[in-house]
DNA sequence: TTTCGCAATAAGTGCAGACATATTTTCGAG
DNA sequence: CTCGAAAATATGTCTGCACTTATTGCGAAA
């Protein structure tokens, strides 16, 4: 990285890497604090903040202002997971895909989407159902509800062209979100809309995105046989 | 942050992401240079830097030297996924946890863990079988290989009071590793280990860690039905 | 003895300037 | 016209310094 002496935050990096996974430091210890890195390892202390930051990032040491940083207790892996648009998804591996709207309607919600959609008793949702192909064969069964009072000009747009996954990806921003990830039996329909057994163990998806104090959309996603989700730490 | 003229970084992320929400950048854009963000919105290009970074992180916009920054073709949403260890999980749940080994043992692979762990035809492998318990009930299936000669000490691990998984965990620095989610039914054996009915649909967790170029270990952690693996974006 | 407020401390962040590095573009040689 | 070298340029990073902010721990007051 430099040629001179500087050191890089990524060499701080692995010299505390190094110093806990050889237990120089132990779960729960104190570390030195930025300066005495700094001033020990011969580099500015913005350079070691950079160093712990990543590190802390990775769930090996927590940070905490004037308690300064410690090594974790109980190392928690963070993986990232990419969630793509299902086409892009299924395009990247080289299959057409190919959305067929099924449904769409305002429909009082069940209590359980209520409930998580936070709405008042009477308040109808826009409810989407579809199903996500891939090569001709059916890839995904998406089941949305949507606030369309919370997501302006999701009245106006055509679900038959562009699914509800990529139209709201595209076009409405959101501060966060929860994803749960689980396995269920498929239903007689699930069966059906997805082209496999009754009773067959399908990947399912959950995931409610709010933005402010309103929730925007729930939608249940359900994999065919054989979807596997993958990542890398 | 800042009570004088300085312009925080997450002000300056903040501002990104509206202009890219508002269309104002619109997917695939080249948005201004470093320097000249800097300039407009009067703050050091490294708080720019900063905050660029940040929003790249998040998948919004794409980053490359000399190129400039994009706004993203496809925002991928990029969620952290915590995997901690088992026995952790299950205590911050408030049940009481206990791990019981079921087998351990020197064995030749069959030729799926053969060929994920790279290893020569004719090399056995340590093959770890128990059961994660959550107050008194299983909780997940842990059939694991290790290769002994990549992870020094773990012949001299006891296996009946920890389990690999939080053993490997705490001792075993590694660089990287894949992890693969699916839903699978459960066989008769599964079923019977994991006291459910057999056919039933379970979460699937297959993981695999190496360091440098030496395969580590293959996992496949097999969950009682019910799991749910959660995560926010 | 308890509680409240203040001082001390460690991380968090901002800035200006310099240099490093990866790419793209340009332009000259053949 | 093609190819390769050199220039240009945007991001990446380091430094030294200053100031901000959250938290802790201690000492004084109740």
């Amino acid at each position: 990285m430099n040629t001179d002496g500087a050191t890089s935050w990524q060499a701080v990096r692995d010299e505390v890497l190094r110093r806990i996974r050889e237990r120089e430091w132990k779960p729960g210890d104190r570390i030195p604090h930025e300066a005495d890195l700094a001033r020990e390892l011969g580099c500015a202390r913005a350079t070691v903040n950079r160093a712990l930051r990543a590190v802390a990032e990775d769930g090996l040491i927590e940070r905490r202002r004037r308690a300064g940083s410690r090594v974790a207790l109980h190392p928690v892996r963070k993986a990232r997971l990419d969630i793509p648009v299902i086409r892009v998804e299924v395009e990247s591996r080289g299959l057409p895909y190919h959305f067929s709207l099924t449904s769409k309607s305002d429909e009082l919600p069940p209590p359980a989407i209520r409930a998580r959609m936070k709405t008042a008793p009477d308040t109808p949702l826009m409810h989407v159902v579809g199903l996500h192909m891939a090569g001709g064969r059916p890839h995904a069964l998406e089941d949305r509800w949507i606030d369309a009072d919370a997501v302006p000009g999701v009245r106006d747009a055509d679900f038959s062209t562009i699914s509800p996954n990529e139209w709201l990806v595209l076009n409405v921003p959101f501060e966060g979100g929860d994803i749960a990830f689980s396995a269920t039996t498929a239903t007689r329909e699930d069966a059906a809309a997805l082209d496999c057994a009754p009773g067959a163990a399908l990947f399912l998806t959950e995931r409610t995105t709010w933005h402010g104090t309103r929730i925007l959309t729930t939608v249940r996603l359900l994999f065919a046989p054989g979807y596997r989700l993958h990542t890398e730490i």
